[in-house]
DNA sequence: TTTGAATATTCAAATATTTGTATATAATAT
DNA sequence: ATATTATATACAAATATTTGAATATTCAAA
């Protein structure tokens, strides 16, 4: 018996304002390229405080580009596989540029250099 | 004599700012859609003040987004057509999501039914 | 050379967004 | 139960952005 919220219409106006704030970008474009990413993952790859990433995460999961899963004391989070074409090409494209900058590069080498890294086996 | 600054490198975490407002995103689109117009044509179809428009149209010639002309009184602005192909993929996927939107047909109509609307012989 | 129309700029006020710090919740292991 | 780890949230302070109003500039026509 419990509802869901089917019919909430994201716009390319607010995908991009969330697309405008760095951190935010950051992580998003982290997880399109790795597909699947805990909380403690991006905290380390990006070298913020958790609470900052934590707040991010949320803004992208109530507008639903992101959805999360939890896994033990893990939350995974990922891009929303139902987005409209339009948004997924938006995001493709912003990835087709971060690919050529350092900050994206370094982002990737430090979560490839995380110690005790949490394994995902969540993806379906 | 007269030197440009031809090394101007834009961010995709730029790009995305300039567009997360929505009066720039409106301007942004139009030009997308109609190839070329002037800040009154601008200023007519989304409703807003003059300087308002001007500023923002500002902002992307600043970053290079878009380049303008002088053509007598108007001063007609366009998408850069030098723009890196990341970025013209974003404008035309966030075109895409923005031709579902009402707010973006009336912008268009509005346009169209401007009187005394300038006439642009420019476009090469 | 004055007038009017189009556009640009300045700047302080209003608004929106992001941040750090502290704290809460939830799951796991002991 | 208690401690520990991961994550979320609240809220005021800090920061950034946008706005309106006034004014400046530029061009063309008279």
């Amino acid at each position: 018996m419990c509802e869901r919220i089917l019919t909430m219409k994201l716009t390319p106006n607010e995908l991009l304002k969330l697309l405008s704030d760095l951190t935010r970008l950051r992580s998003l474009m982290l997880l399109m390229q790795e597909g699947e990413l805990c909380v403690c993952e991006l905290t380390y790859a990006l070298g913020e405080i958790q609470p900052k990433i934590s707040r991010h995460l949320a803004s992208l999961r109530d507008t639903q580009v992101v959805i999360d899963q939890r896994a033990g004391q893990w939350i995974y989070y990922r891009i929303n596989p139902k987005l409209p074409d339009w948004a997924t090409a938006i995001l493709t494209a912003t990835l087709k540029g971060m690919q050529l900058e350092k900050q994206f590069k370094d982002d990737l080498r430090k979560l490839h250099s995380m110690p005790d890294r949490p394994e995902n086996q969540i993806c379906a």
